[in-house]
DNA sequence: AGTAGATGAATGAATAGTCATTCACTTTTT
DNA sequence: AAAAAGTGAATGACTATTCATTCATCTACT
């Protein structure tokens, strides 16, 4: 029987190539020799190279996505989910730097497939910080002239390249903790002084 | 004589198959093809397919770059010169869509030569803004406890996620100015109402 | 319990196609 | 008439995918 552990043990070891080469240096035969087993087996279990690059961000992100969902929607208070979701974020990337990478770097492929992808489970995503926004608007915590659907976008793309930090050798390495604090300063009050 | 008009040429239809195609896709035959010169002219002007990429980011984020450092060496006060750094960062990218299409996804690149112009070139770009926090700190107008370090890549990031609305299709199109207004106001004065 | 047959997961060498780069030749410029 | 620039067909290296074969495990029959 085809295993469930084999199909993990090849998605696993794929984040970790094409985190090093990106999808496109990344050689089937390197996945093979990195889950131990034969390059063919890989068509066991998937159609084909980009196959396996798709099921690596709909699974693994997917795990994250779901992880984040769950922890907000306990959550009331705007500001509050807004730097839970911060702090999720920042530290799944610490934690899985492989999958950080391969987000880095694939997700922006100009390939029909990926944007595909950007287009519906990422999207669902971003949304979740418009639709935070949104409720703090109705509530009166959060100003009224920002705009859900740019503000998502600033706030995704500012996680998004901060994350880098752990990824990128030789930067200084901030801990997760003050770097949510600065996100949350930022995107909270400001940069101005109070005047 | 070589002709700098064809390495231009060259250049540019080089920007439009990679914006379109993305780096590995791109092929040699159709960056010829759209420049109106045979495969092996280019090789007259470049190296190597890579150094295409290359010279791409160099020569036109050069020009980008060199012209927003200009604009903001005109201004003195700090919350001027980020508003102009943003209005100029986005309209440029809007302006140049192929070239935004290339940052966006080539500037990401897990490739040893890209990292390395990123240490560099784009480094050099992101660190004016960390200059021009830095000197509203002196001067008082900016919040001590923000990091600039921290804060020019989250500023950096969203400017490129924001800018990628006028290159993905069938987004709502946002203008230039209202996109700066809401990143102004979000990285100046925050998301929270005042209480 | 032992044997024969069936199953299908796993293997990795062979295939078939792709494409960056070269270079012998032609055209243009000086 | 050199020299420089341009051409594009040919080359050769590279690799995703296939598939004939192996082999461990299971089923069913005696």
């Amino acid at each position: 029987m085809k295993s469930v552990d084999k199909h993990n043990k090849i998605i696993v070891s794929a984040t970790k190539v094409f985190a090093k080469k990106g999808f496109f240096n990344a050689r089937i035969s390197d996945i093979a020799k990195e889950a131990k087993v034969a390059d063919g087996t890989i068509y066991l279990y998937f159609n084909n190279k980009f196959d396996i690059l798709i099921s690596v961000l709909e699974e693994e992100i997917g795990k994250i996505i779901e992880q984040i969902e769950k922890a907000i929607e306990q959550e009331t208070d705007p500001v509050k989910m807004l730097t839970i979701f911060i702090e999720k974020h920042l530290s799944a990337m610490k934690q899985n730097k492989n999958l950080a990478e391969v987000i880095h770097i694939e997700l922006r492929q100009s390939d029909r497939l990926v944007k595909e992808y950007r287009n519906t489970s990422f999207k669902q995503y971003i949304d979740v910080i418009s639709r935070i926004i949104k409720k703090g608007q109705e509530m009166g915590v959060y100003r009224t002239d920002i705009l859900p659907d740019i503000a998502k976008l600033a706030f995704f793309g500012a996680l998004d390249e901060v994350s880098r930090i752990w990824t990128t050798p030789g930067n200084v390495q901030y801990s997760v903790e003050e770097t949510s604090e600065q996100i949350i300063a930022l995107f909270l009050s400001g940069m101005r002084t109070a005047t």
